[in-house]
This record gives structure tokens, C-alpha cells and sequence, in this order.
DNA sequence: ACTGTTTATCGTCAGGCAGACGACTATGAT
DNA sequence: ATCATAGTCGTCTGCCTGACGATAAACAGT
């Protein structure tokens, strides 16, 4: 087809975040509260337009370091920084799905492992961190009793496909540690995926997996004993991102 | 961020189509040759503007016929027109991509069963399927000699990932069946993982598998000998659309 | 009609990996 | 000292896969 350049629509584009962590042994979504039309007084996932001049991939960085403070892992820098992991999800372009006019946002899917406090531009009241599912019930994605207060937009979509994704990909890839602190114990990994899963895993046939999964983990030959219990020797993230066989997830 | 509805920097927003098939036992993707500047005579991805009121998936969709003809396969009324599948692949927008103006373009994956010729409005000239190897080897993502005309804009790098997206895919899915026709044999399903994956499979093992995975394949009752040799029972694809535990790729 | 070629399909066997689960270890709490 | 908690090492069994032998049913050529 033709491009003509004096002829097209314009849109506006924005990233949205679905910024993911977990938090008292459960998975927790980054939301923020809406200070302006449309959905005024509503939680929504954090976003903005993409500037001029600005990548994909920059916008997303900047509204995550804006939201959190977060910076970003780069994958060519291995394992060391608090950095989260970032990577595009999807692109929702639905006419009507803004009011005002027509937006196509580009959504983002950031991990991170757990933080003190969110800060909003500093102000605490407009952003917190919520359970996914409470957030996805509220919006008739999970079996729903009170539809309470649903996301704005089509945002409880895009945290339903975000959550999605983490979900799937850690089986497979060595993502779960981006949940994870720089050193973190067998424990403490498992206790991701029991969260992001909601299952129970058994924790003998957890620790062989991983420990045997060459390039997965790299002790650091420290021991904590924070979880309670016997030391548990302390790891980092090791340079494999692929997770060959995968882990399983077990069914329901 | 606040919305500013009368402050944010226009973009042009596009669909370009990464139509996969398998030829001749190899790979192809449809290309269509540049008819005006930027990168004129050049060859790139099928595509163009997104409508106003109109659907990312819509303007997928109606690229996708205006290009071959082909209709999209609804997953819900399951398997049995000549309808390809398609799926949102990715979103590509550094500003520079397109030399002309600030350009977002939503890149969607297509699978097709093989077709007589394509028609790019009529001109056949203009449209072709080229083996994958063969576009991607011309822009450097192969062990390239010749960089001959490698494809327009940054469409190899989106044919790339379109590539990755579909080998990856067939693992865990029935999405191989998107290659084939209503009807097809277990031998013709292996030869598409066959050519997708540029390996080669042991025709047992394969049989095994996929007869052995339930609600993959259903016999239609019916045979043909259009391979040549002993006649090969006709399947159609089941309802089930992922495969557990999933085909396993052999390392190189 | 016979032989060779091609493709399809069934069977066998050994190795690897995951689930279930027993046993032991090393901390802190009471 | 005893208990509770969490971590770590083993064992066993069943399932799946890769390697590969064997048979079946078509066609082509002599």
C-alpha cells in the first residue's frame, strides 16, 4: 500500500507499565490513582506518552525510574545491580479506548524484586502496590464477588496478559530471579514461583532442579539465615536466561 | 504523568505483516517490492496505515487480505476454512525508523498453508515468498556473503523476530497445523516442523508423539498417497491448542 | 510378476528426568 | 533440653524421549 505522507491519522502513543513484584509471599502489581478525567479517582497502571525523539524502550525506562526509581537491568550487564527487567508485552490500539482521543499504548512488562515504599512523584497516596488478584477480580478476571473499583481503561486487560506472561516465562527462563534480591537463597527463589504460581512446590525436588540446572545459579559461598531455619547458602543469578528442560509448572 | 490532551507529539501508526509459509520444504515469508521512495524498488513487509475507528487486529486483518486474499482464522469457530492464523507480534518504533516522519508500527505474525501465487494488488511482480535464510542472510541476522538488497526500513529485524516467534511457538502449540491445509498426514505435519526448524526429524518418534497427544490430531477416516509410497491416514487439527509436554527441538 | 524405492506405522529398549517422600542437618525459640 | 523451622541429600518409580529394528502398502521400472 501507499504511504502518503500528507494522509494518515494521527494518534498519540503512550507506554503503560505492569510493574511486578512480590511481596509477602504474594504477586503484587504497581498501580497508581488517577488525579484527572477520565477515570478520575480510579487506579490505573502507571504510563505516559512517548516523547519525541524518545525510543520504545526509553519511554518505558523513564516512566518505570519515574514511578519507582528503578533502573534497568541491561541484559548485556549481567546480575549484579538492583536493576529490574524490563520488555515489551503488547500494543493495545482499540478505538474507544481512551475518551478523548485515540491512543495506542504500548505496554511494558517490568519485574522487580521487593521494594520499600512506592513513591508517585513523592506523593504515597496515589501509588501503591496491590495483589494481582484482588486487582483482576475487581475487574471480572478472576471469579469475581464485588466488582469494587476496576481498573481505568483497558488496564485490567493489560495487567491480565502482563501477569500472563510472567507466569509462562519463568517457566522456561531464568526470570524468577529478577524477583529476586542480588544474593538470594534456594528458599527464597521457590517462594517466587509459589507466589507468581500459587502453587505449593515441593522443596527437595525445587532445590535439585535448580542447584542442577548448569549456569542457573552461581554460589557466592555466603549463608543467611533470614528465612529462620538451618543457614541456606546464598546465590546469585548465573549467566543461563534459558531454562533447558523447563521447570514445570504443576497443574492446578 | 498527567494527560494533556492538547500536548502530546503526533504519530503515524502502521501494521506490518510478517506472513509465514512453508514452500518446498523450506520457509518463506511474503515480500513486496517498495513502488515509491523511501527505499523504492527495495523489497519489505506487506502493510500500511491504521484507519481511524479501525482495530490494530482489523488493520491486520484487512492487510493481510488486501495482500493474499486470505481470510483470518477466528479461534473460536475452530479448524476448518483455508483462514491463517494471526497474532500481535511485537511493536517497533525508534524514531528514524522511517526517514519520512515519527512511525509506530505494530507488527503482526501470520501463518499460512501453502498458496498458489501471490497477488499484491493484481501486479505479481511486486509481491513474492522468499525463502526466510535467503532475506535474512541479505541483512547480516545470517552468515551472509552478499549483502545484496537487504529488506526496507527495519523489516529484517522484524522478519527475524517473526521467525523466532513462529519456531518457538510450534514447540508448546499447535500452531504447525496453521501451515497445512483442512486435511493433511502426519508426514506433511513433520515436514513443516521439519522446515521451520531447519532440522530433521525421526519419522517414528514424530508419529509417536503427535498420535499420542490427545486432542492434537483427529482422523478424518480418509487416506491419500499424494507423497508418494505407502497411503498416510488424513487428520484434521484437534481442539486442542497446546501441547503438553511440548514438542522438543533438537539442538542444532 | 518381481524387485527396488518410498513413505507410513508399530514395537522394543535404554537413559533421563520429575514426582513422591524418607532422612538428616543446622539454626532459633521456649 | 526440646521443639519448630528451613535447608540439603538420597532413593525409588513411572513416564517420556531418542535410537533404531521390523513390517506394511503404495508406485516405478524391468
Amino acid at each position: 500500500m501507499p504511504y502518503d505522507p500528507s494522509a494518515f491519522p494521527p494518534f498519540a502513543v503512550t507506554v503503560d507499565l505492569v510493574v511486578l513484584t512480590v511481596r509477602r509471599h504474594s504477586l503484587c502489581a504497581l498501580a497508581v490513582r488517577r488525579g484527572e478525567p477520565p477515570f478520575r479517582g480510579r487506579w490505573a497502571l502507571p504510563g505516559g506518552f512517548v516523547r519525541e525523539g524518545e525510543d520504545l524502550a526509553q519511554a518505558a525506562a523513564r516512566e518505570l525510574a519515574e514511578e519507582t526509581g528503578l533502573c534497568v537491568h541491561d541484559p548485556a550487564a549481567p546480575a549484579q545491580d538492583n536493576g529490574a527487567h524490563l520488555e515489551q508485552l503488547a500494543t493495545y490500539g482499540d478505538p474507544g479506548r481512551d475518551p478523548r482521543m485515540r491512543v495506542v499504548s504500548v505496554a511494558h512488562l517490568a519485574l522487580a524484586p521487593d521494594l520499600p515504599a512506592p513513591r508517585a512523584g513523592g506523593d504515597a497516596s496515589n501509588a501503591r502496590w496491590a495483589a494481582v488478584g484482588e486487582l483482576l477480580e475487581q475487574s471480572g478476571y478472576g471469579r469475581a464477588e464485588e466488582p469494587a473499583a476496576p481498573l481505568a481503561f483497558d488496564h485490567a486487560q493489560i495487567l491480565a496478559d502482563g501477569v500472563e506472561r510472567a507466569r509462562s516465562k519463568i517457566e522456561y527462563s531464568s526470570l524468577a530471579t529478577a524477583f529476586c534480591p542480588p544474593e538470594f537463597t534456594v528458599g527464597e527463589l521457590r517462594r517466587v514461583y509459589e507466589a507468581v504460581w500459587s502453587v505449593a512446590l515441593d522443596p527437595r525436588n525445587f532445590h535439585r532442579k535448580v542447584t542442577g540446572t548448569p549456569g542457573f545459579l552461581v554460589p557466592t559461598g555466603g549463608t543467611t539465615t533470614r528465612q529462620g531455619g538451618r543457614p541456606a547458602q546464598l546465590f546469585r543469578a548465573g549467566g543461563a536466561t534459558l531454562l533447558n528442560p523447563p521447570m514445570l509448572r504443576p497443574e492446578v
